[in-house]
RNA sequence: GGUGCGUUAGUUCAGUUGGUUAGAAUACAUGCCUGUCACGCAUGGGGUCACGGGUUCGAGUCCCGUACGCACCGCCA
């Protein structure tokens, strides 16, 4: 028996007994006659001691040991003279009388401490080392928990967990997909799916009306931090349910999953919020409510007074920044030029100070009088001592600027806490969206979403007022999750193809193993999908999605520890019927 | 496909206008130390300044290119 306790389990309950531990060295501690070792595993760290009164055998490996050498200590559980509150073994620590190596450790190329010297590169080549972190371990907990949370509630109201396959074949439209070569099948490839949607909604076909899987997906985009080539989805799917039988189901997800790994509860029901009024109020369609600073439109407010800026803008709008008027020029232009930026757009900023005494200063004081600008402020509702940023140009790209600069102030100004939690839906988005590149509409959520039954109408003379029985899950700033109610008639369904540009032929070579199944009777179905990794990250506090899968792709889609994607060998590439024509 | 930043000791970083032998902290090694827990003290080893080219009497430092990393834009139905 290799250990008779773990490393974070011993308390002065368990003083005089005579104990095993097994574990990582984390520290030595050599005090020239005796010498302290900090024995660490999964869950926890005990002090070992070795004095005067160990035999000579345990003196001398205790002199030969190294960080990350595996021991095993045999001992006695002692109450120590000076105790360390900062870790719950610190009360006791083991005298020890066998102390043995059961594996050496090169010196490890970073320190296996909370607060690491490791860069991410570094530890991401290492990630088995880096994964003995605190931080990471207790990501990795985290996440265990959370899946656990989700099995146990979805189980409780009868969702089966059923696997969809991850062989499937492409499907051109959407994100690209990752392909594998068939050997057997030459000339044929399979690809990675990059959700298991058509699967979940032949599984509703099938009378599985309560489906949910943890399940990997594929993309082959781009990364970010918060993006990686192969995540993680809670897919849920049922049938015979309206929007808001799908939205309790997942509202009461939530609120178990807050309770039971975060211990936060929500007694309310989550905010719903149109799509139309989420872009009006605050410029995006997933708004961070954890504070204010809404948007507010004044183009009516600030017209024919000359400025001929704002009279020739289709949209005038601005926020207030909360406490912001002490601003000096210097923050105002810095400010300025972080909203000039590529990334951002905005080809100016015009501020208005809220003096404490409910007077304004602007920087458009030469057009605008002190009249004109309290009808801004008030349309803003901004009290005094705030600071208007007043943007303009057309509506979307003025709003959506408008949307960088309140989260940003929000940073600024601290009221984004990572501890605090403003989940809501967005509910009614359009339907299809038209794209002015290609000319043509594109499916906002896919191609299956259900419209409004109150909105077909429009198919024939307006698509894009069309709007969509979607919705998307938003907690601070941050899409979680998203889910619609599924087109299950063969005549809206051939209806929506059509206004998305598919021939009848090309919608059959793609989609046709679905709508054949739709044919012999398919509920009516929807469902949704969290996207897990963000939710463990937003759960932990922590932006980037990485610290939360044990072995993440780096930013260009490579796992350095693994090298992986690499290079396949001639006798492979022959088998599966593929020659390279690599671009220089 | 594009933009920005970065690459110097095992690691994290500093390195002035282009000028003597490239530094600090930490890690590592050795010695001393009986209550440490970021132990302390002393000593020591450790560098292809990412790679290739250029400018220059002289390049870690300036220029061009490449590779790699991070963040972002496009993209992500």
């Amino acid at each position: 028996m290799y250990r008779t306790h773990n490393c974070g389990e011993l308390r002065l309950s368990n003083l005089g007994c005579e104990v095993t531990l097994a574990g990582w060295v984390q520290k030595v501690r050599n005090l020239g006659a005796m010498t302290f070792i900090d024995i660490r595993d999964r869950y926890g760290i005990t002090q070992l001691v070795v004095d005067e009164n160990s035999s000579e055998a345990t003196k001398a490996t205790a002199g030969e040991l190294g960080r990350e050498y595996v021991i095993q200590a045999t001992g006695k559980v002692i109450e120590r003279s000076a105790k360390n509150a900062k870790i719950p073994t610190g009360d006791i620590e083991i005298a020890v009388s066998g102390l043995t190596i059961l594996n050496a450790s090169e010196v490890p190329p970073f320190t296996i401490e909370d607060n690491s010297d490791g860069g991410d590169d570094l530890r991401m080549k290492y990630r088995y080392l880096d994964l003995r972190r605190g931080p990471l371990k207790n990501a990795m907990i985290l996440r265990h928990r959370m899946a656990q949370s989700v099995r146990q509630f979805l189980d409780k109201e009868g969702f089966l967990e059923i696997e969809t396959p991850y062989l499937i074949s492409s499907t051109p439209e959407g994100a690209r997909d990752f392909v594998v070569p068939s050997r057997m099948n030459p000339g044929q490839f399979y690809a990675l799916p990059q959700s298991p949607q058509t699967f979940k909604q032949l599984l509703m076909v099938a009378g599985y009306d309560k489906y949910f899987q943890i399940v990997r997906c594929f993309r082959d985009e781009d990364l970010r931090a918060d993006r990686q080539p192969e995540f993680t989805q809670i897919d849920c799917e049922m049938s015979f349910v309206e929007q808001d039988d799908v939205i309790d189901v997942f509202e009461r997800l939530a609120k178990y999953m807050f309770k039971t790994v975060l211990d936060i509860d929500f007694t309310e029901p989550f905010l719903r919020m149109p799509w139309a009024e989420a872009m009006d109020r605050f410029g995006s369609d997933k708004p961070d409510m954890r504070f204010g600073m809404e948007i507010h439109e004044i183009t009516e407010l600030t017209r024919d007074r000359g400025f001929g800026v704002f009279d020739g803008s289709e949209y005038v709008g601005a926020i207030a920044a909360t406490g912001c008027s002490g601003y000096s020029r210097k923050q105002i232009d810095e400010l300025t030029e972080w909203a000039k930026r590529p990334q951002i757009g905005a080809k100016g900023l015009v501020w208005v100070k809220v003096e404490a005494d409910g007077s304004v200063k602007s920087s458009v004081d030469k057009f605008y009088s002190a009249n004109d600008l309290k009808a801004w402020v008030e349309c803003c509702e901004a009290q005094p001592g705030d600071l208007l940023l007043v943007v303009c140009g057309k509506k979307r790209k003025s709003q959506t600027i408008l949307c960088e600069l309140r989260l940003e102030m929000g940073r600024r100004l601290g009221l984004r806490d990572n501890t605090k939690f403003a989940p809501m839906w967005v509910v009614d988005f359009p339907l299809v969206e038209w794209d002015e590149e290609t000319e043509r509409y594109y499916a906002m959520h896919h191609p299956f979403t259900a419209p409004k039954p109150e909105d077909v109408q429009y198919f024939d003379t307006d698509p894009g007022k069309i709007r969509a029985n979607a919705y998307d899950f938003v907690v601070n700033g941050v899409e979680v999750g998203g889910g619609s109610i599924r087109i299950h008639d063969a005549k809206l369904q051939q209806q929506m193809f059509k206004t998305l540009g598919f021939t009848p032929e090309k919608a059959q070579a793609q989609f046709g193993f679905l709508m054949d199944a739709f044919k012999y009777g398919a509920p009516p179905h929807g469902g949704l999908a969290f996207g897990f990794d963000r939710m463990c990250s937003l759960f932990g506090g922590v932006e980037s999605i990485r610290d939360y899968i044990a072995f993440p792709k780096n930013n260009s889609g490579r796992d350095t520890m693994i090298e992986a994607p690499s290079t396949l060998d001639p006798a492979q590439l022959e088998e599966l019927n593929i020659r390279l024509d690599l671009k220089e």
